[in-house]
DNA sequence: ATGTAGACTCATGTCGACA
DNA sequence: ATGTCGACATGAGTCTACA
């Protein structure tokens, strides 16, 4: 899986969890609603500045988020190679 | 100070650490070796993609450098509020 | 509430050259 | 080996509108 296309589930998955449509997000993260949509469906990839914006938000560290998109990738690319 | 700020002296740490030269980390990365540079003195911000080719020849993960970033704004916030 | 489109601005990133 | 410059292409991000 290419990284934004990861970093885009992770950021659905946390939105969702909070609750929050993309309107909010993009509303509190100084953000297009219809660019949060962009980036949820892996067609954009964010710049770091973009990355601390949302994460606040969202009230989780870029790191964390970073971590999960490293774990979605990894599982991924074990998958291809079918281990 | 400033994530990409931040960024840009994690970066040339890990660098240096590696004993490497901006030419051979741009090189192995595929980035230009001028845009390294720039990198590392903060004046621009580097894109998710470009974080996970740097990190890659790094050989350290992005969360890892990210969190190194989170670390040294965290520490510059508490600098400048006197705590 | 979300996906998509076009047109737009500006930052990111490339390339060649020079101190 | 690094900083800087200029010109350039691409991509990030905005804004408005429509399904």
């Amino acid at each position: 899986m290419q990284p934004e296309q990861a970093f885009g589930e992770v950021l659905r998955e946390l939105r969702l969890q909070r609750g929050l449509s993309q309107e909010q997000l993009a509303l509190e993260a100084g953000l297009q609603r219809n660019y949060v949509s962009l980036l949820e469906r892996g067609h954009n990839s964010a710049s770091i500045k973009t990355l601390f914006k949302l994460s606040t938000v969202l009230g989780v560290s870029v790191s964390a988020m970073i971590r999960s998109v490293e774990q979605k990738t990894a599982a991924s690319s074990r998958r291809s190679q079918g281990i």
